[in-house]
DNA sequence: TCTGGGGTCCTAGGACCC
DNA sequence: TCTGGGGTCCTAGGACCC
């Protein structure tokens, strides 16, 4: 039987603002989303204040002045950049394993069974501490679903921070007394329904007959249940496989009613999608434009779209992309409307080295190739919009605020730590 | 003033073909 | 005048995840 751990950051973004800002130890922190919308992100100790995850900042602005809970903005550079330090750490300790979040990878343990796996986990644990400075909690099971559990135990009922659940006695007392909502692929919607047929724990669930249950939900609740009984079923993915679309959208941080901006924004996104398609060596057949008002809003006009546009040939160029994705807005926009949000979905994405070729446009491609590549390296090297298309616009006034983010310390010089 | 962003998988139903 | 059955592909929408 294969061995799976899950290692997950424990309050991922709180913690790397804690790395740099030791003072915040023991203290309650939140993390806010784009234009300090939401809270994505709470220390235990904001987690105690009752502060719930996905609140709107505005509510509860003023019961955290009260309670002197330390407020950021996100810093998506900094939480990347540190986690790619804890997968390095990871993959010196196991070479299988898959990068399932930005805070979370699966470790396939087969090939470590001969020695103690906790102390191991301990180990592994107590490193990552030290070289990144990040807290992490490993749970480590028979199946994937089984280590989320194991992983849930870690964080909450361990000291260690590392929980073993290969032991069938462990096994069944936890499972017993697990709640099925907490379970890997159960949601609300699908644990109302099987509270319903009376399953109310991961033991219930397991003891389920899988056929019937497949007739009433679908093939994912049968895989669940083979998971719960330690048969895998969900494969560790350790192939960097290329995600299959890519979405780039934002809110705007003021109100948007002009075309104009609305373009510079779209091909803004459009222009990070198509780099981010390139990253991944793939090119894109077909784009989704949407954009629509706030729905939050209930008492101003609404208004949502969303256009279309398919590439006779795949492209990663960002001139055709922005080109194509500036028509579909237009299509789509209406006069008199307060907008808030627009974005682009690039799909049907294919690798970039399966190409249909055309005789007449062979020469235009490999230019386009090479131009494309030249801006990438750019950017590369001298950071990320260096050089950039007109069309995204100077000033772009409807950015996204982002008022108390912390300096970007790891990925900018300009922003780096200073010791006095 | 203020309510995130980026993904995956599955299913049902329509269009189309033979 | 009547109109079956099987298959594929695509899309929209729902549910879930972090």
């Amino acid at each position: 039987m294969s061995i799976f751990a899950l290692v997950d950051c424990n309050n991922f973004y709180a913690s790397c603002e804690r790395v740099f800002k030791p003072f915040l130890e023991g203290k309650p922190v939140v993390v806010l989303s784009n234009n300090d919308g939401c809270i994505i992100a709470r220390s235990n100790e904001a987690k105690k204040l009752g502060i719930p995850m996905g609140a709107p900042f505005f509510k509860w602005e003023f019961e955290m002045r009260r309670n002197k809970v330390h407020v950021y903005s996100s810093n998506y550079e900094l939480y990347g950049d540190m986690s790619q330090r804890v997968m390095d750490v990871l993959a010196m300790h196991c070479p299988d394993i898959e990068i399932y979040s930005i805070d979370e990878a699966f470790l396939l343990l087969d090939g470590f069974t001969w020695q103690d796996l906790n102390n191991y986990m301990l180990d592994l644990r107590q490193k990552i501490k030290q070289w990144v400075g990040l807290p992490v909690s490993i749970g480590f099971a028979h199946t994937k679903t089984l280590a989320k559990i194991a992983n849930y135990m870690a964080k909450n009922h361990s000291d260690s921070g590392v929980f073993d659940l290969c032991d069938s006695k462990v096994r069944e007392k936890v499972l017993s007394e697990f709640p099925i909502e907490k379970i890997w692929g159960i949601g609300r919607q699908l644990s109302i329904r099987l509270k319903d047929l009376n399953i109310h724990t991961a033991r219930d669930l397991r003891n389920a007959d899988p056929k019937r249950l497949r007739s009433h939900f679908s093939v994912v609740m049968e895989k669940i249940i083979s998971e719960l009984r330690g048969k895998s079923c969900i494969s560790l993915e350790t192939l960097a496989s290329g995600r299959k679309q890519i979405i780039s959208s934002r809110s705007f941080g003021k109100q948007v009613t002009k075309l104009e901006e609305l373009e510079e924004a779209i091909s803004t996104y459009a222009a990070t999608a198509a780099e981010k398609l390139r990253e991944q060596e793939s090119v894109t057949r077909n784009i989704t434009v949407f954009l629509h008002t706030n729905t939050f809003r209930e008492n101003s006009p609404q208004y949502g779209n969303h256009a279309n546009h398919k590439f006779i040939i795949p492209t990663a160029d960002t001139r055709q992309i922005v080109t194509a994705a500036k028509k579909c807005l237009r299509n789509i926009y209406r006069k008199n409307y307060i907008y808030h949000k627009t974005g682009i979905i690039l799909q049907n994405l294919m690798p970039d080295t399966v190409e249909q070729y055309d005789l007449l446009t062979f020469p235009e491609r490999q230019q386009s190739k090479k131009m494309m590549a030249l801006v990438d390296s750019i950017n590369n090297l001298y950071g990320k919009d260096t050089i950039f298309y007109c069309a995204q616009g100077i000033e772009k006034p409807w950015l996204a605020h982002f008022n108390k983010r912390t300096p970007r310390y790891t990925t900018r010089w300009q922003e780096l730590m200073k010791v006095k």
